[in-house]
DNA sequence: TCTGGGGTCCTAGGACCC
DNA sequence: TCTGGGGTCCTAGGACCC
């Protein structure tokens, strides 16, 4: 058997963690610039606050009921999520958890001692609370997808439940499907569920778990279509994966504060991407051949969608993979000389990596040059100093020191547990 | 008039996830 | 006036090869 942990409302209750009399008040956290929200309390969810609905569409409902708003702190989700896998992995053996997004995990239950599987999920859930603060929902069946659906169903049901539902046998698992909208399948996106609902009249998960596979692989993406349909029948086709698998492509892009025109000012937030970027690429320990760098217009045209258009992009292919961050920020910054176009105001830009190799500059060797050492030994000085003391003490001088182009950020908490300055404080 | 049959590699784009 | 920031996998189609 399988299990999915999967922390409640995860970013509102890091919040809260720190701000107890927060407690069954609601509460929301706002996405990068403020813009959307990006985790609602039970309390904000029943006020009608929208997920990944705009901040300011939002405002006058949360003014009204004096919803406590944040924006988004991930020094502080990023530890809190660590201390709630190594719970886990204590529990249970590095070897039995997968991480799989910052809040949620799957594990492997297959010889975790106890025979009621309700009850192992009731420890787990007790355990990763009494242990972190945070409070997590369970879902324990024998494939991934069922999983997820025994975890949704956990969160609907929270007081029904205590949190844990198992799906362990086939009647079990029937009745759970039966409950669950075709929406709400892991695997079903927006896209594939009109279809489903409109085109051929499938309305539940288990209607769904009826198709065939060859109709999952005629109208559902492939061979995608055709693990979820096996997955729902409880035919287990997704296996735990090894976690120690590096990123094939690693992105940093940012929304600006405000709309820029000056081109010198996207340079230095491209710069200052690649930056951290190249920082994500040392973290494990590899090097990149490509780099990739768009930039987003500023639509004039209301009308038009908002995303997806006025994106322009390039690349350039390095003649050798590199993790130096000045050997990636010159072509990325010669990127943006290509797609700036004068007169144009811009909301966003990015930089991608990709053609990632592992670095072979990490073992410092006698046969590579000089220079490829120091560069090396450059790199770890700045990536401790930086990790150690504050963001960005040490930087590039392209990276600028203006920065007009900042994001906004203006409700953040304390990085109360990553900041010694900003330590948790107990009179 | 009639124009094969396979294979590989790469890229762009679509779908999904949190 | 104001709409995030990461990722993954898969497929189709083009270029190229013999």
């Amino acid at each position: 058997m399988k299990a999915i942990v999967d922390c409640n409302n995860f970013y509102c209750s890091c919040e809260r963690l720190f701000l107890p009399h927060l407690e069954k008040k609601p509460v929301v956290v706002l996405s990068n610039n403020d813009g959307c929200i990006i985790s609602r309390s039970d309390e904000a969810k029943k006020l009608g606050v929208a997920m990944a609905g705009p901040y300011f569409q939002a405002k006058p409902l949360i003014e009204k009921h004096n919803v406590a708003t944040f924006s988004s702190n991930y020094n502080l989700y990023g530890d809190l999520s660590w201390r709630v896998m190594e719970t886990l992995r204590i529990m249970l053996g590095k070897e039995n958890v997968e991480v799989y997004s910052v809040d949620e995990c799957f594990l492997n239950l297959d010889g975790f001692p106890g025979n009621d599987m309700y009850e192992t999920g009731l420890k787990i859930r007790e355990t990763v609370e009494c242990w972190t603060g945070i409070r997590v929902s369970v879902g324990i069946a024998p494939t991934k997808v069922l999983c997820k659906a025994a975890n949704h169903l956990a969160k609907k049901n929270k007081e029904a439940t205590q949190c844990v539902v198992v799906l362990d046998t086939s009647e079990k698992i029937t009745d759970a499907l039966k409950k669950t909208p075709v929406d709400d399948v892991w695997g079903v996106g927006r896209k594939y569920a009109v279809k489903l609902k409109y085109g051929w009249n499938v309305h539940t998960a288990f209607e769904l778990s009826k198709l065939s596979p060859e109709f999952g692989h005629k109208f559902l993406g492939g061979v995608v279509g055709v693990r979820l349909i096996k997955e729902l029948r409880g035919e287990p086709v997704l296996d735990m994966e090894n976690e120690l698998v590096n990123k094939k492509m690693i992105a940093t892009t940012r929304m600006f504060g405000n709309p820029v025109g000056n081109i010198a000012d996207i340079k230095e937030a491209v710069a200052t991407y690649t930056s951290r970027a190249a920082e994500k690429l040392r973290r494990q320990y590899s090097a990149a051949k490509v780099v990739s760098v768009f930039v987003v217009t500023k639509e004039q045209d209301h009308l038009l969608n908002f995303n997806r258009h006025g994106t322009i992009s390039s690349f350039t292919t390095l003649p050798a993979a590199t993790s130096f961050t000045n050997e990636l920020i010159k072509p990325a910054v010669e990127l943006v000389d290509q797609l700036y176009d004068e007169g144009q105001l811009y909301k966003k830009a990015g930089v991608m990596l990709s053609g990632i190799v592992p670095d072979s500059s990490i073992q410092a060797n006698l046969f590579a040059p000089e220079t490829t050492n120091c560069g090396r030994k450059l790199m770890e000085m700045i990536d401790n100093i930086n990790f150690s003391q504050r963001d960005d003490i040490l930087k590039f001088a392209a990276s600028g020191t203006t920065r007009d182009w900042k994001m906004r950020q203006e409700l953040r908490s304390p990085r109360y547990t990553t900041r010694w300055e900003e330590l948790f404080e107990v009179h």
